[in-house]
RNA sequence: GCCGAUUUAGCUUAGCUGGUGGAGCGUGGGACUGUUAAUCCCAAGGUCGAGGGUUCGAACCCCUCAAUCGGCGCCA
């Protein structure tokens, strides 16, 4: 039962000449009476097999001429490099056996139409067909570069010896603010999805020292745009006896692992998907600036852009500071006012906190946010009361500090985005199978 | 929450100043022994998003609603 032979060998040029079974899904077919052209498609690439009515005879052929577009199929027979083939290679079918028909009834719905009006995007039709949509080119060569991302997000990690760690989901309060929140009946009472697991990380710091994760976050903002989900990867790391400075450097050290690590994986992908692979080598190569939230702010002033200092840069503020740049840039030192009570206050500047965004380029945004936490326990009480926030729900994490608290820290890593930047997107959906928005939880 | 737009066959679309809605793909039938999104012939498939209005007559004009898309705010 278990599958021997991918077609990608077999394009790859290993079984020449040889018999092999090929197991797959129609593509696409054509041909005459006589000989019919199956595109095979599996996991890892498409094959041209070459069925002939006289080799087969009248009934196989028959069953292979019913088999419509997305059907199963085992193959057998010799593989033959041919020029005329798509890819060099092509398969002299000597058996055919059709697993999973497709009825005509209800043929395959996603058409050639149906992408070519999505141009690399989606359409509403293909958003409500995503179970099939999955199976196409564009979409398995996402998901291929998906999965690079994460394995580097992991190695990058471990390499350094950090412990991978898991924070509940069902939490009892915000992180961020508590109107993006998501709440969910629990017993009786009231909980929430949680936004992120940076609470949670800081009370497992003092035992791990290094702990990161990769987990779902949820978000019930309505945003519609091109860079938002209501359930989101989160990569996160903490990290104990860390500052702002090397919190940052991490950040850094992952992000051009993963476009190194992504660039070494899924070049094949990168291309069929019309990737400039010179610009993520760019990304894996180059140191990433630190430039501070006041030369952001004059920079802007300069540029004639209306902005105060205090007020926190929205996307468009981004967007026009990273349009000439060519590497992903920090920004730190952003003013208190406009941060949250964990952001540490920096000891030389009580205006100021120790933190930092990483901006990616070409109009991607924020895919980092992090910084060192306020870390004593009178400086945590004194920020929560100063923003109004009940101690309560808060009090495991203020007992962080209670009970021999140090200097740490950490960022978390939207991993969608980090998808969606590094292969030119057009839209966050575009990266992750079953995309949940404002209006959307189906399929 | 705010702003803008769209909705015609399974999919993608054409449809001019209101006068019996066309096509390509897919599907079905037929032809063809090397096709490359094969080609050629034929066929089925539409209460034109829903409801109301104006009109002799509405896909088209007006109103209401719905769904969807794009952008902003917020953030990863």
């Amino acid at each position: 039962m278990a599958k021997e032979f991918w077609i990608g060998d077999v394009q790859a040029g290993a079984h020449d000449g040889a018999e092999v079974e090929l197991k797959g899904w129609v593509k696409r077919t054509r041909g005459s009476n006589k000989i019919r052209f199956v595109v095979l498609r599996d996991s890892t690439g498409t094959i041209q097999c070459v069925a002939k009515r006289e080799t087969l005879g009248d009934e196989a052929f028959e069953s292979l001429k019913g088999a419509l577009i997305e059907a199963s199929l085992i193959l057998k027979g010799v593989v033959n490099a041919d020029e005329r083939a798509p890819g060099g290679h092509e398969l002299i079918v000597s058996s055919a056996e059709v697993i999973g028909a497709v009825r005509a009834e209800t043929p395959f719905p996603i058409t050639e139409s149906a992408m070519q009006a999505a141009d690399g995007g989606e359409t509403e039709f293909l958003l409500d067909n995503r179970h099939l949509y999955l199976r196409t080119g564009r979409m398995t060569n996402m998901l291929k570069i998906r999965s690079s991302v994460f394995g580097a997000i992991h190695s990058y990690f471990r390499d350094l010896d950090f412990t991978e760690y898991q924070a509940p989901n069902f939490v009892a309060g915000a992180v961020e603010g508590g109107s993006t929140l998501f709440e969910v009946p629990y017993f009786g009472r009231k909980a929430y999805l949680t936004q992120s697991w940076q609470l949670y990380a800081e009370a497992a710091m003092p035992a791990l020292e290094r702990l990161y994760t990769i987990a779902p976050s949820f978000r019930a903002e309505k945003s519609r745009t091109r860079r938002h989900l209501t359930e989101f990867w989160h990569a996160e790391m903490e990290v104990a006896w860390a500052s702002n400075a090397e919190i940052m450097s991490h950040g850094e050290g992952l992000v051009r692992h993963i476009a190194r690590t992504v660039l070494e994986e899924r070049e094949e992908e990168l291309n069929s998907i019309d990737r400039d692979l010179d610009l993520i080598a760019r990304y894996a190569d180059n140191p990433y600036p630190r430039i501070r939230y006041d030369e952001a702010i004059e920079t802007l002033q300069g540029m004639n852009v209306e902005i105060e200092w205090g007020q926190d840069l929205d996307y468009s503020k981004e967007k026009i500071l990273t349009q000439d740049y060519e590497v992903p840039h920090f920004l730190t030192h952003y003013p208190k006012i406009a941060k949250p009570f964990y952001h540490r206050v920096d000891p030389d500047d009580g205006n100021y906190v120790l933190c930092h965004d990483l901006l990616a380029p070409e109009g991607y945004g924020e895919i980092v946010g992090g910084g060192e936490r306020t870390w004593s326990e009178e400086e945590i009480l004194a920020r929560i009361d100063e923003e109004g926030v009940p101690r309560e729900p808060y009090q495991f994490y203020i007992d962080t500090r209670t009970y021999g608290g140090v200097p740490h820290g950490g960022f978390g890593l939207g991993v969608d985005r980090v998808c969606s930047w590094l292969s030119g997107a057009d839209h966050i959906r575009e990266v992750i199978p079953f995309p949940r928005d404002s209006r959307r939880v189906t399929p």
